[in-house]
RNA sequence: GGGCUUGUAGCUCAGGUGGUUAGAGCGCUACACUGAUAAUGUAGAGGUCCGUGGUUCGAGUCCACGCAGGCCCA
């Protein structure tokens, strides 16, 4: 048996036989059923995706993070229970459904019926399920398909109607208002995606009027009456003159400036004084028309909670209406800085009175009923007195004089207009009626998460947000504002609203299980109102639902509201609703409750992170997951937002073919923190491929073509601990720093720093450093103790790396690590996957080695600079190096790796120097951390003169170890070795470099025997080379005969005839005479002349 | 308009608690090294650390105000 061999590789290729391998082996389930007894669960949530458009390379991004991490835990010994999932309602994939059977909204129930368009709207919905399916598998992303949930089942929907129920009976679901786009010409609302038709905003010119709000003097406006003898205005500017009897309250922006100023009205030419924003003045006075005097500045924080007259007063409203509040959408681009806020009459308007608790303008209907002064068909209710049964927009004929312009003249004649002039803006109208839409109070269902806004604040704290920044800032900033949940949605593929009404509203019930349902259709049997019970298997969904009237408890029909819910509701119930809580695993559902890890776009942060927070603390009171990674964008490589329109999208399956879905994930992770953009490129993946794979490659091959020579077994071939040389111990160090600094990493949702630090310990330390210096032990000589140590010490590198770096590169660790344990299979190594995160050793962690090991790095760094300074080849042997260091332990550490340093620079010997009296020059630099410690504020001047030293003065230094000296604006101080760094610059006869910690010099005289050896190491290389071209195996004997005119390089061949054997393997080297048939071999300027056979 | 975020070499990114010569990889150029060769080493070119002020003896780093890109929301 042997450890296998590539020649080459193809990602690709691996990840099919690996996936292979893995369908024929249940690993996956292996992993979760393996962990079954005393393993804690590791809860993860998966995010559902809508199956109605394809992938994009975007998905491979946020479920490589998710796999990542459930793979990780997995390893640490979790069970992670990995439920897929699917989102399948909502409006998107109406929309889809719509354009698909080129039909809109109002064709639903007429060309279409309801029951055919959701079956169209559930077929759609899964149409691509497939292509998704299939990236799942190929990408890697170890997630259970067989077991999905799907919110349009029914068992989903009922979990979702017991959260309703429950948030009903706790009297946090409510019926209320919401300002929507209206058209009173169609009598329908509108959604925004309707304003959003080509075509619906139209530019028309409408009556603007600058109206004068009274400011009441009182205890807290007094001051501000001081030396002004008129009344004081606000002017507030709209468009909307018509909803001025509605206005409830005056916005201003805190951080602005007001100005006070003294004018005459020019309608009454009563003299006014008039609150405007500073900025705004110069839009209404100029000082020719119309004169101005400046009286007062003042911060528009300083207006806030003034009182003032209601303009219009025919409907009446409670404190703390008609009063000034802040609102950040306030600016001076147009208008006065001062906004007219009609709660019942625009969305901000909505929030802001919300937020302020200002109660809006409304009178009652014939039910007692709170509506707005304008009804449905966009008339004045008859408490408008002056303007009763007039329509505010134009949605019929013309009519001679506006509504607008007869409030207007009205407001002229009362000195409560400033200005009114003709406005031209764009305005939305209805698609369908061409009439001006309003912005209108509609009757919508509504959670009331103002209600829980301390809970949902308190409990954003316990989440651990990576990064942070996204939940303490984007999340947490969105629920200090928080507004009450609109749920309705009057549309058709959605979970319907389970309550049904009388007529009149005066009865209600709230549905909160099939069963539930059931026992009410009896009811309604018996009463009369239906004919049959409730069927088994009864479809949820709409038109089905619709048809069943129910029995109130005084006898009476009731009706379904007729919505449905906002479908974020259905992902965010996904943690119950996907376990049919808790008509199922209702007693084990604090083990599927909360997860303890999701990960999602960034875009989700008020979409699923938040309906999940919502339901978790409204519900359960608890928060919904412990640890949430929110990844950003992935952009095309010049930063774009990738689009099929632009026709930069990225094709995830072609990436994955051309790559394989390793590089393709370990690039994604690499490249950047997962919550930030990545600029998306394939030279990227190219890199990654080539570097880490590339190597890992390189070094498990190198690993096995020599295991494979000595028949070396990691499992029969065991070492002596003993036996390890320095750098086994530094690379084992390596290794078991790089395993804690992972998993310390990993525990702290920080994929990009781990995955970076594997990629280093397996580039630099391990291929680059550990690999190259200890090549000779591995194929020369006998398979002796030293030689296993180097096998074990390698393997056990390999080994590792594939296990820790499997989460990235589920596959390819996969193949390498079942080709490390083709012998001896027991239960852990049929897969990587089901092996234990390895312990990191802190034992065989050796700070002070990896510190040496660091230095013999840097002076083998620096040598090599210097020798190709002095155009001095490495093959070229010197006698020898002098350093100089900081300190004697610095040489102490240096010396101990002496050897390493001596072979790989190719220098013969090491001193270090004492006397520095014979050093010609010598620099000195000033110490700033210390200085500055020492001398504060004078650390320049004292740096200035430190760099004025001479040889002289720094020799003093070095031999007293410190010196005094004086400074005019100080006086005398004294400089300590601590506050400067000494480097020499110079040495006589030899060539100096140096960097921070030493200086270098090497002795360039190249002796005879020096040549010799040189020569000898040329004609070994090229020797090698002829090999190589020949296809000789490594382990083949030769013999050589040569021949010379070159005396000087045949006597360094004859000089060194051991070591040239020994490394061409020789078993004869024979000088010749000149033959014909020889070939021929330059070797720097001299020709020789060669044959090569294998020896038998 | 608001919240969050990013800005460092041609490109992708590092740069605890402030320390004067700002780094790595890729790419480019040149020269080496190599029985791991789809590699590797060394050197060179390439930086107003987005800008402006401030704090400080000293700012890529801390503060303020801007500019530009991105996401979300209005």
């Amino acid at each position: 048996m042997s450890y296998k061999e590539y020649k080459s590789i193809n990602f690709y290729d691996i990840s099919i036989q690996v996936q292979k391998y893995w369908d024929d082996n249940n690993i996956f389930q292996k992993t979760i059923s393996s962990r079954n007894k005393d393993s804690k669960n590791f809860i993860f949530y998966e995010g559902p995706p809508s199956a109605n458009g394809e992938p994009g390379i975007h998905h491979v991004m946020s479920r490589t993070v998710k796999d990542v991490f459930c793979r990780y835990k997995t390893l640490k010994g979790f069970k992670v229970v990995r439920k897929g999932g699917w989102d399948t309602h909502g409006l998107p994939v109406e929309l889809q459904v719509e354009k698909k059977l080129n039909i809109n909204k109002d064709d639903i129930g007429n060309k279409i019926s309801v029951e055919n368009y959701n079956k169209e709207c559930r077929k759609t919905v899964m149409e691509f399920k497939n292509k998704w399916e299939e990236l799942t598998i190929k990408m890697g992303y170890w997630l259970d398909l067989k077991d999905s949930y799907i919110t349009y089942k029914n068992e989903y929907i009922e979990s979702i109607w017991w959260s309703l129920k429950n948030l009903y009976e706790k009297g946090l679901l409510y019926k209320g208002y919401t300002i929507q786009p209206f058209s009173p010409a169609a009598g329908t609302g509108l959604s925004s995606h309707e304003l959003n038709m080509p075509g619906a905003y139209k530019n028309i010119k409408d009556t603007s009027v600058v109206a004068q709000f009274k400011l009441l003097k009182n205890k807290s406006s007094i001051n501000l009456f001081k030396n002004i003898n008129t009344e004081i205005y606000l002017l507030a500017w709209t468009t909307t003159p018509w909803t001025l009897p509605a206005n409830n309250s005056l916005a201003v922006n805190e951080n602005m400036e007001y100005s006070i100023v003294k004018t005459i009205n020019i309608y009454t030419n009563i003299p006014v004084t008039v609150i405007l924003a500073s900025s705004c003045i110069s839009r209404y006075f100029d000082n020719k028309n119309l004169k101005y005097e400046l009286l007062k500045k003042i911060k528009g924080k300083d207006l806030l909670g003034f009182d003032y007259e209601q303009l219009l007063d025919y409907v009446p409203a409670e404190k703390p209406a008609f009063t000034i509040v802040h609102a950040d959408f306030v600016s001076a681009d147009e208008g006065t800085g001062i906004v007219h806020i009609s709660r019942t009459f625009g969305s901000d308007d909505f929030f802001i009175s919300e937020k302020y608790n200002i109660p809006g303008i409304f009178v009652k209907d014939e039910k007692g009923n709170n509506v707005p002064i304008v009804d449905k068909s966009g008339k004045f209710v008859k408490e408008i007195k002056d303007f009763s049964g007039m329509s505010v927009k134009n949605f019929g004929n013309d009519e001679e004089l506006s509504t607008d312009i007869q409030i207007a003249i009205k407001l002229k004649k009362e000195n409560k207009a400033f200005l009114v002039e003709k406005y031209e803006h764009s305005y939305p109208h209805c698609w369908r009626t061409d009439k001006p839409i309003l912005y209108y109070p509609l009757e919508s269902w509504f959670i009331a998460t103002t209600k829980f806004k301390n809970e949902l604040i308190q409990m954003n704290k316990e989440i651990n947000w990576q990064p942070e920044s996204t939940g303490s800032g984007r999340f947490g900033n969105w629920l200090e504002n928080i507004v009450d949940w609109n749920l309705s949605r009057s549309r058709y593929w959605g979970t319907p609203l389970p309550i049904w009404t009388t007529e009149n509203g005066d009865e209600e019930i709230c549905i909160g299980s099939i069963k539930e349902l059931k026992d009410e259709v009896k009811n309604s049997v018996k009463a009369g109102f239906m004919k049959n019970k409730l069927p088994d298997g009864f479809d949820l969904h709409r038109p089905y639902i619709d048809d069943i009237i129910l029995v109130s408890k005084s006898g009476k029909k009731m009706k379904r509201q007729k919505d449905i819910i906002d479908v974020w509701f259905d992902s965010g119930a996904m943690p119950f609703a996907q376990h049919h809580y808790p008509f199922s695993n209702k007693k084990n559902f604090d083990k599927l409750f909360p997860a303890d890890f999701i990960a999602e776009g960034v875009d989700q942060t008020r979409g699923w992170f938040f309906t999940l927070h919502v339901l978790g603390v409204l519900l359960f009171n608890k928060i919904s997951y412990k640890n949430v990674i929110s990844n950003g964008l992935v952009l095309d490589s010049i930063g774009n937002k990738m689009s099929k329109r632009l026709g930069n999208a990225i094709d995830p399956f072609k990436t994955i073919f051309s790559y394989g879905p390793d590089p393709t994930r370990w690039y994604m992770i690499f490249n950047s923190n997962p919550w930030e953009n990545l600029k998306f490129t394939t030279e990227g993946i190219e890199e990654v491929k080539r570097k880490f794979f590339g190597t890992l490659f390189n070094t498990y091959n190198f690993f096995a073509l020599y295991a494979n020579i000595d028949k070396f077994s990691h499992k029969d071939h065991k070492a002596n601990e003993k036996e390890k040389t320095e750098s086994d111990m530094w690379i084992l160090s390596k290794l078991n720093s790089t395993i804690l600094n992972v998993e310390k990493n990993l525990d702290n949702y920080d994929p990009t720093k781990a995955i970076r630090l594997i990629q280093n310990f397996l580039i630099n330390d391990l291929s680059n450093w550990y690999v190259r210096l200890n090549r000779k032990r591995f194929w020369k000589g006998e398979f002796n103790k030293d030689k296993v140590i180097a096998y074990q010490t390698l393997y056990e590198c390999l080994k590792k790396i594939s296990i820790i770096s499997s989460p990235f590169a589920p596959f390819y660790c996969e193949k390498i690590y079942l080709d490390l344990h083709l012998k001896h299979i027991n239960k852990k190594d049929i897969s990587v996957h089901l092996s234990d995160f390895p312990k990191p050793n802190i034992q065989l962690i050796n700070e002070n080695l990896e510190e040496k090991m660091l230095y013999a790095q840097q002076i083998s760094s620096l040598v090599h600079s210097l020798r190709k300074k002095e155009k001095i080849k490495v093959r070229q042997p010197l006698d020898k190096m002098i350093i100089q260091s900081k300190s004697k332990s610095m040489e102490k550490s240096i010396k101990s790796v002496e050897d390493l340093i001596l072979s790989e620079v190719n220098i013969k010997n090491l001193e270090f120097i004492n006397d520095s009296s014979k050093i010609l020059s010598k620099e000195i630099k000033p110490n700033f951390k210390e200085i500055g410690i020492a001398f504060g504020k004078n650390t320049q001047l004292v740096a200035d003169s430190i760099l004025q030293f001479n040889k002289k003065d720094i020799d003093l230094l070095e031999k007293n170890k410190k010196i005094t000296l004086s400074i005019s604006q100080i006086g005398e101080i004294s400089i300590t070795k601590d506050l400067v760094n000494i480097t020499y610059t110079d040495i006589p006869g030899l060539k100096v470099v140096s960097n921070d910690n030493f200086t270098i010099a090497i002795d360039i005289n190249i002796s005879e025997n020096l040549k010799m050896e040189g020569f000898a190491r040329d004609f070994v290389n090229k020797v090698q080379n002829v090999r190589k071209e020949k296809k000789f195996e490594v382990t083949d004997k030769v013999e050589l005969n040569i021949f010379c005119d070159n005396k000087f390089l045949i006597e360094s061949i004859k000089n060194n005839l051991h070591y040239v054997s020994n490394e061409i393997q020789a078993k004869k080297i024979g000088f010749i005479k000149k033959e014909n048939d020889l070939k021929e071999l330059q070797i720097n300027e001299s020709i020789i002349y060669f044959n090569i056979s294998k020896s038998s």
